[in-house]
DNA sequence: ATGAATGCAAAGGTTTTGCACCCCC
DNA sequence: GGGGGTGCAAAACCTTTGCATTCAT
């Protein structure tokens, strides 16, 4: 096999998309809009009309996306918005909290998700792609103690596990 | 402040550079280079004199390091060698478990480091970029039990965690 | 009125690809 | 000899930036 082509899928036979996250509540979406006016008050930012637009589609959002399939979102509902409003707006969104890049996928790409209340981390099935979420107290726990000892204060963390899933298993 | 000048760093006060790993040991570089040949031999590929000098750069390598920093590594070191060899052969390393992909930097790039026997994962300084590195048995426990519940079977993990340090802490 | 936000186009930066030529087995 | 590897240049891609204009307060 050549350096050229190097393989990039390994096809499990997962179901497909049976992952679908729930979409957010009203009172979540509520929390959101008014976590981003704190923080348009907090910087002396405006209340534009296209950031209001790209919100909407933001909070839409179940699963996860990245940059590219964002700008593609917008401009499907909102024709009239440009990549780079979309991008200084997927920036601020970061930096409000109400958006949070989740991880990197198994080509290198940043995906990005609503912030929820309750924290969860990643597995990624380097055989069909899915994305599960678990969420294990004690890593956590763990985790802090960790930072503690170090001299550190967590803001936030990213915790991806690849592995093959048992579809593939099956099958070896 | 407006949305086009938005901060990327918040220095703090901790010393530069204070965390240089140890270099390679004379068994880790011969393990390495066996287990690309190993990779070679199994993917029926050739033994070229361009892979050995990018991988003897890759080796001598202690810290982490983005894509166009090994660019401008090999370059330095052999100026005939040009971007495209270089990151074909990156991503070969990975593949062949030379090196990995171990964490995305606050600027959102990739990060890649030698592969060791020890795992380790890492904390990120949001103030001054250092990267330590941590490991904790209990939490790679956990998360394999988690992972087997799941029905997954781990191949690498990626766990970060980006915190404040105390020489920020002591300015506040 | 003043600074923030947008839209467009252009630039920037990183990584990949096409292709002719060379090297390894 | 035949497939793998390299080097160069060009392309592809994602994201940011400059700037004139519009919008929010």
């Amino acid at each position: 096999m050549s350096l050229n082509r190097l393989p990039k899928a390994y096809p499990c036979g997962r179901p497909r998309a049976s992952r679908k996250a729930r979409p957010l509540s009203e009172a979540e979406r509520t929390e959101l809009e008014q976590k981003l006016d704190r923080y348009q008050v907090a910087q002396s930012l405006n209340r534009s009309q296209t950031r209001g637009k790209i919100f909407g589609v933001v909070v839409g959002q179940t699963d996860h996306f990245t940059g590219p399939e964002l700008v593609a979102k917008v401009r499907k509902a909102h024709s009239e918005i440009g990549p780079a409003t979309v991008y200084r707006n997927l920036r601020l969104l970061l930096d409000a909290g109400v958006l949070r890049e989740s991880l990197t996928d198994r080509e290198g790409q940043s995906l990005y998700e609503v912030q929820r209340a309750e924290h969860h981390d990643h597995v990624v099935c380097l055989d069909c792609r899915a994305i599960l979420e678990f969420h294990e107290v004690g890593i956590e726990s763990l985790q802090n103690a960790v930072l503690k000892k170090l001299g550190f204060r967590e803001v936030h963390h990213s915790h991806v596990v690849y592995a093959h899933c048992e579809y593939r298993e099956r099958r070896e």
